[in-house]
DNA sequence: CGGGAAATTGACATTAATCAAACTTAGTGG
DNA sequence: CCACTAAGTTTGATTAATGTCAATTTCCCG
């Protein structure tokens, strides 16, 4: 097997970004997008299971998601591991490190990805000449504050059964948001291990409890991936109280 | 009894500060002094249980802690509450709600609390003219998303003793970086339901789990505050990974 | 066809939640 | 100054939720 994480140069040139194109990013000036070009070193494409990033390490880059699913995620020393967070497209991957010096979490494919490589040492400068690209980077960073909270809302404060509605129901808004969708729903690439370390649940306990949602028909789990069948419903369960997000129109 | 939390006009001058005098902050350019000075719109008192935001509120403002403790949380419909983290002098409160539109938590007051309090509209001023303090905010958000990340693992996947020898080690932790340990080290003022609402555990085991480590002379319970007595050993018990952050000298 | 990862199941152990009550302390008003 | 109250802590008894162990099964993939 070679290896299942390589740096490529640029495939997709910035002017061109597939995400760029859609609704739910803003648009770029031209002074923005040069820089943004200037800055991209190249694209890492990882296989799935492949590590991107690695807690205790310093790496010298900053990542945006182009494709594919990721998860962020920490250990203790023993072995437990908690994931704190998924990585769709549109995500910033790795801007933790720029504060804390080394990682203080590892970043896994779960599924074949694509990333946009950036010089981390181009952050400076980001805000020293692009305050609208500035603050963006602060409003994703404070909308992963936010998803953070309500996993640990999750994690701490729901049962088994809530939490595994919760989940379910958080990827596939993330899914929908991120244009993920397609007209027969979204394959989420995780297996109940994820699952449970997400929830800070048992494998055990987790499928136990996931079949009893697949029983009740709310969801449906295939060969290594799962898909909601009725996310309203689950969010009734989960207690989720924003509305789901409504799928962008195709065209 | 009055209000128990009331808007005063500045009285502690940013020039004078008494956080920028410690060594856990960087200096202030002139420039940068003067935009801050001209921010600031007073301070917020607020009683200890005072709430300072409250979840699904949209607020105009922006607040720094001067003094005092406080702590941010989430709750679910049916009341049961997760304290995702919580607020020592220095920190920045409702940053979020810039990006959110409104608030998706709410915070409370622990101590009495003294709040420096900004317009959120002069945020993208800050970001259009001051680059260093736009990183030093994006800088503040990435270690709030650190901290975040630390708790859902230790939520998601310690036991009982080990959740609670972690949050004292970690609120110890903080204490220390923020300069609040005093000679005979520091009073947290939380009670035993706080520590249960941030760990996910009920209060009676809670309780029974506090008892423990105090019986093993690591912590003291004292009328409505708590106190480290062994940082060394919890840590070990909470396989907490970093070392304990030496107080700082006194003159 | 064989190997391995993931899912599933049953039996059992353990942790933690719940319920209910008593106790302790600080603060309040008479 | 003292009874009274409320909030916080503590305890015991019981129940429910979840974890652990150990097989077994399923299914993909080479």
């Amino acid at each position: 097997m070679g290896s299942n994480i390589e740096w490529l140069p640029t495939q997709v040139p910035c002017g061109s970004c597939p995400l760029r194109v859609r609704q739910e990013f803003r648009d770029f000036t031209e002074v923005e997008l040069e820089f943004i070009k200037g800055s991209k070193r190249g694209e890492l494409h990882v296989a799935k299971g492949g590590t991107i990033l690695e807690e205790g390490a310093a790496n010298q880059h900053l990542y945006t998601v182009l494709s594919g699913w990721g998860f962020r995620y920490k250990t203790l020393s023993d072995g437990r591991r908690q994931i704190v967070n998924y990585a769709m497209p549109g995500d910033l991957v790795g801007l933790q490190g720029t504060v804390m010096g080394e990682m203080q979490h590892s970043v896994e494919a779960l599924s074949p990805m694509v990333l946009c490589i950036f010089e981390r040492a181009k952050l400076f400068m980001l805000f020293e000449g692009f305050p609208q690209l500035s603050f963006d980077v602060t409003w994703i960073a404070s909308r992963e504050e936010c998803m953070l909270d309500e996993n640990l809302l999750a994690v701490g404060r729901r049962t088994a059964v809530e939490k595994v509605a919760y989940l379910m129901v958080f990827l596939l808004s993330r899914s929908i948001k991120t244009g993920l969708l397609g007209r027969s729903g979204v394959d989420i690439p995780i297996t109940q291990q994820h699952v449970a370390d997400t929830l800070g649940l048992s494998v055990v306990h987790t499928n136990r409890t996931i079949r009893k949602l697949v029983e009740r028909k709310l969801i449906s789990w295939t060969d290594g991936g799962c898909r909601i069948l009725d996310a309203e419903r689950l969010a009734l369960i989960a207690r989720w109280e924003d509305p789901i997000p409504r799928p962008r129109p195709f065209l």
